[in-house]
DNA sequence: ATGCCTTGTCGCACAAGA
């Protein structure tokens, strides 16, 4: 099954974009962020008709995640657990049954964290801190789980075309990529780092001064699995010819197969 | 050094993104 994460940056400046993308391709499961809308209003009928069923966990103007998938979404969850006054939307989490098994996945939006000074920042190692706790509990279970989304961290100098131009930015401060790296420590693998190599290896390119054209790209969109779901892993991509659509977000889909 | 674009909200500009 090929799983894939996208930041679609606004589900209706993105409908047409996202389902040709869907209809290309075709992934079982789409956990996508930024749909920037309320549950009520996001646009179902076009993505049932393409024969996903949906969740959606969002909120009005900004945030807000959602998952599809071909196969019957089973035990939904939305939200990160750990502070219950935490209003803003960045997570829901679900699995499927498989012909092998039960797979989980939880689709994430972490926190920019910009700019840094602010109460910003603090927000966001603390929703890493309850990411890793969250992470901790699942892992325990030692079955096949995924994280995927935005997760607003260049991991390592080679996750960014210019990573001088970053080192004031929450992103890549010291203290996002050590979190980060808490999640790998525990056991989770990166997969796209190990599918490929490859230079210039990036998911998310600015809209502003020709990013794009220049491949001044940064990686900051990752899937972590767990130990059993790595095992799993076939192989994974990135869909960055999607950036150079018509009206594209900024951020292009990433995705992992698994033998499941 | 700052803005460069884009989105959504709601108003005819602004916040937020990264």
């Amino acid at each position: 099954m090929k799983i894939a994460t996208w930041n679609i940056n606004g589900v209706k400046a993105r409908l047409e974009t996202a389902l040709q993308w869907l209809k290309e391709a075709q992934p079982d499961v789409a956990c996508l962020q930024e749909i920037k809308s309320v549950d009520e209003n996001f646009p179902r009928q076009p993505f049932e008709d393409l024969g996903y069923n949906l969740e959606t966990h969002g909120q009005k103007g900004f945030n807000g995640v959602a998952l599809l998938s071909k196969q019957p979404l089973e035990d939904v969850q939305r939200g990160l657990p750990g502070d219950d006054s935490d209003e803003q939307a960045r997570y829901i989490e679900a699995g499927v049954s498989t012909e092998t098994g039960y797979v989980r996945f939880g689709c994430l939006y972490l926190p920019n964290g910009n700019p840094l000074g602010t109460e910003k920042f603090p927000y966001k190692l603390a929703w890493m801190d309850r990411l890793i706790a969250h992470a901790k509990s699942r892992l325990s279970e030692e079955t096949p789980f995924l994280l995927l989304g935005d997760y607003n961290v260049i991991p390592e100098r080679a996750d960014a075309a210019k990573p001088d131009d970053w080192l004031e930015d929450a992103l890549f401060q010291p203290e996002s990529r050590q979190k980060f790296r808490n999640l790998l420590n525990m056991g989770m693998s990166e997969i796209v780092r190990s599918c490929t190599e490859a230079p210039e290896t990036y998911t998310f390119w600015d809209y502003q001064a020709g990013a794009w054209q220049k491949n001044n790209g940064i990686r900051i969109d990752h899937i972590l699995t767990s130990c059993e779901a790595t095992d799993l892993v076939n192989g994974c991509g990135i869909d960055s010819f999607v950036r150079g659509w018509e009206k594209p977000s900024d951020h292009v889909p990433v995705w992992v197969d698994l033998a499941a």
